[in-house]
Parts: structure tokens; C-alpha cells; sequence
DNA sequence: CCTTTCTTCACCCCAAGGGGTGAAGAACGT
DNA sequence: ACGTTCTTCACCCCTTGGGGTGAAGAAAGG
């Protein structure tokens, strides 16, 4: 019942990148969408690679990334493959936002959306429209999607830290690439450390490397069945 | 002329086993002994593992490990299949040799000795002498034998201590593994820094996880010919 | 409403790390 | 003998990291 209508509604689905660097990340993306391929295929995830297909949106997911004013973004929109790009952040200052638009991004969405308005919102944004950005208040808590660590009992902002650490960054590069003070990165830190039993940044990478958070390498493509080929 | 002269004065080759847990120091431990095969056959290299079959003489090389007066030769000791315990180090501190005997050691080589001289030490061990510990002046130089980073210059100080950094070791805690005063191994860690071009430690790490530097595991067998089965 | 969890931030204080300088001894090569 | 490299150590000074305490707001659940 609900796909006829999606099919009356869309002459074909509409098809749509993820760009990020962490696999489970790209997988949860996945996951969370898997109700909606009637509308929205998912025909490609990118790893540390610009798209390599034409798809109509890229969905740039900002964990553990450049947020999306960076240089990602910006040769993602000058790649005339990747689309329209949506900037995929929990980070919803205003004046973030405004700086994606600048350098390129035809939106700017919120992790906390359901899926459903996740899949809306890509729509209205190929449609040409630039949806609203809500949840507006607080920090969105994410729906659906996946984060290393997550099994371990991660919260979203420790792992996406514990990622930036495992990439090598110092407490004041992981406060400028998160638009955060470095006090709460360090209590992010904390938490973190805690949760994960080490005491030291040493250790700290070194169970970053053991688990998941080093950066993946690769290009997933997905068939129509949202599969991966054998 | 020189095989026939060994064979008629050794009833069979003495069996060996080297522990240690990289890789690349037990294989160039296997380089160095390549002529000696008559004599002295290494059946076993282990990584992180005691000794698996009967030998005559267990090599135990210090590197990155713990000294001969720790838990690993004491365990090897105890087992009955190491055969003799000899404690293979560029550390000839004679406290530290004391300690390593009354751990259970039965000899203790400096890695400076070369080849032949290796060698005819082992046979005395074997023959359950002692041998002398030379060279006796300063700091051994290592003749033959490899150790990670090599290749990319590095002194086997500053690999040693670049290992341990990757294991996740503080500066104290490696001044007292390598029983070098702390102010030793900042020195190492400066220079071995500038050979590696990283600033901070986080780097180091992240550098030493992707050249060879994290413990590797599991244990070699190599046949007659010291070769490793296919 | 209360509790819990997550997020964000400030401030205090101390530990650990890192860059620099200098010194000395041993070994090796010219 | 001198120069170079490796090893070992000391000391100075500053930066970075980490543990603690406290505060506040938002969201979800009972």
C-alpha cells in the first residue's frame, strides 16, 4: 500500500551517496533506511573517496569529519557526480550552517530526524527545495544510524572524540574540528576514558585502533536491492 | 671440509627456538644464522608464545620485552621443553645479568657478538658451560640481526623505544623496562621523532601501528632446511 | 514532578610529554 | 688524531593532557 503510493508519486527512486569515513557509520546509514528503497536507493558510501557514480544526493555525515564548511564538502560540490549535497551534522549552530551554504551545500540536516522525515527531507532537497533544518532545540539525539562503539556503550559525541583521537588529533584540534569549547572535549575525554576502562591517550588509540576507529578505506556500491555484490 | 668437521664433532644439530615478539627481529635472528644450519638449527620462532617442542637452547632477545630478570624468562625456565634459557641483550648491566640467573637463565649473550661467536656460545651453553658475556666495553653494537623500522633509520634504541611506545608504555614506564634513566629515553624519543617526522606522541603510535611496530603473534615452525612450510 | 542520561562549559591543579642545551664515552672510518 | 654516529644522562622550560569539581539545559521515561 504505502510503496504504490511512493511509486505513483516518484517516477523512479531517487538515488543517493554517504560519504563518511567509518564504515559502521555508513552500514547504520543503511540500515536505517532500509524501509525507504522504493524512494531513496542507496547506491553508493564512500570512504575517504569523492563519488564515483551520478546520483541525484550526496549525503555527507560529519562524524569524525570535517564539518561542513571543510574541503570535503567543497569538492563534493564541485563534483558534478555527487548532486546535491546535504550536510548531515548534529551541529546545528546557526552560524555552521550558514558557512555550509557558503561552501557549497544545498542543505543542511539534522542526525536526530526519523527516518521518515530523513527520507522527506532528501526529497524536498531534490526537489529543489531546502528543507527546514528541526529538530531546532538542544542537540539532536540520533535516530537510527550507527557509531563505532556503540556496542561498547558509547555515546555518540565520546565515540565521534575517541575517533578524532584515534586519528591523532590533539584536545584543541578536536575542539576546532567539533565547533566545541576544549572543555568539553576534554570531558568528553573523560567520559570516554572511563567508559572504555584505559587511562591514557596511548592507550586510548591504541583500543581505538583494537575497535573500529580508524578511518575506513574503499567505495561500497550497492545494487538496486541495496545489496552489496558478492 | 667445515661441515664435515662439525658433523664428526656434533653428534646432531642443536635445536633452537628464539622468542621474541616481532617478527622482523626473529627473522633476521634466522638471517644471521643462515650459514650455521649444520650446527644449530633453529626449529621454532615464537611470538608471544612459549616454546611449543623440545629444544636445547631457548634465545630469548630482549627487544621491547621484558628484561631477563622478568615474568617471560622466568616462565621459559620453568618450562621443560626451552632447554637452556639463554638471555639474548644489548644490555650487559651486570646487575641486570645477576638477575637474570637467579631467574632461571642459564647464559647471557650480548646481541654484539657476531655470528660465529654467537654460535660457538650457544654450543658451550649447550654443553652446560657459561659462557663470557663479551663485549664487555660500552654499548654493544649490533651485528646482524634487523629490528622494525631499519629500513627507515632508525637505530635499534630508538626502535626499541618507539616499539614500546606503540605498546602503549609512558616514558617512565619504558626507563624502567629498558633500565635506561627516563632522561635517556626522552633523548631517544627526540631523536627518533625528527628520523620519523612526527611531533607528538599520538603520531608516533599511529606511525608505529602502520610499520611493524605493535607485537606480532603466533608461532613459526621452520623444517630442516629452516624453512617455513608453505 | 523527579530521575537519569547526554551535552556543553568553566575552572583548578598537577602529571606527563616534548623541545632545547650541554656533556661524555665508545666504536668506526678516514 | 679527528669527525661522525650511537648511546647515556642531566637540567631547563613550556605545552599538552588528565583528574577533579561544579553548573546548566534538553530529552526521555516513570
Amino acid at each position: 500500500m504505502k510503496n504504490v503510493w511512493f511509486k505513483i508519486e516518484a517516477m523512479s527512486a531517487m538515488r543517493v551517496a554517504l560519504v563518511n569515513d567509518y564504515e559502521v557509520v555508513a552500514q547504520g546509514f543503511l540500515g536505517m533506511l532500509r524501509s525507504y528503497r522504493d524512494v531513496l536507493q542507496v547506491v553508493e558510501m564512500d570512504l575517504r573517496h569523492n563519488v564515483s557514480q551520478p546520483v541525484d544526493v550526496t549525503l555527507y555525515d560529519t562524524f569524525a569529519a570535517l564539518q561542513g564548511d571543510g574541503e570535503d564538502v567543497r569538492q563534493l560540490a564541485a563534483n558534478p557526480l555527487a548532486g546535491k549535497v546535504v550536510v548531515y551534522s548534529w551541529n546545528l549552530d546557526p552560524a555552521l550552517v550558514e558557512a555550509a551554504f557558503a561552501n557549497g551545500a544545498s542543505a543542511y540536516l539534522s542526525k536526530g530526524l526519523p527516518a521518515r522525515e530523513l527520507v522527506a527531507a532528501l526529497e524536498a532537497v531534490h526537489r529543489g527545495e531546502r528543507p527546514a533544518l528541526a529538530p531546532e532545540r538542544g542537540a539532536p539525539q540520533p535516530v537510527g544510524g550507527d557509531w563505532p562503539g556503540r556496542e561498547e556503550g558509547l555515546t555518540p559525541r565520546e565515540a565521534e572524540v575517541l575517533a578524532l583521537i584515534t586519528q591523532g588529533l590533539g584536545n584543541v584540534e578536536i575542539s576546532e574540528r567539533t565547533h566545541l569549547s576544549v572543555n568539553s572535549v576534554k570531558t568528553f575525554i573523560r567520559s570516554c576514558y572511563r567508559r572504555i576502562g584505559v587511562t591514557n591517550r596511548s592507550q586510548a588509540i591504541l583500543w581505538g585502533v583494537e575497535h573500529g576507529f580508524r578511518p575506513d578505506r574503499g567505495r561500497i556500491r550497492l545494487d538496486e536491492a541495496g545489496r552489496e555484490p558478492a
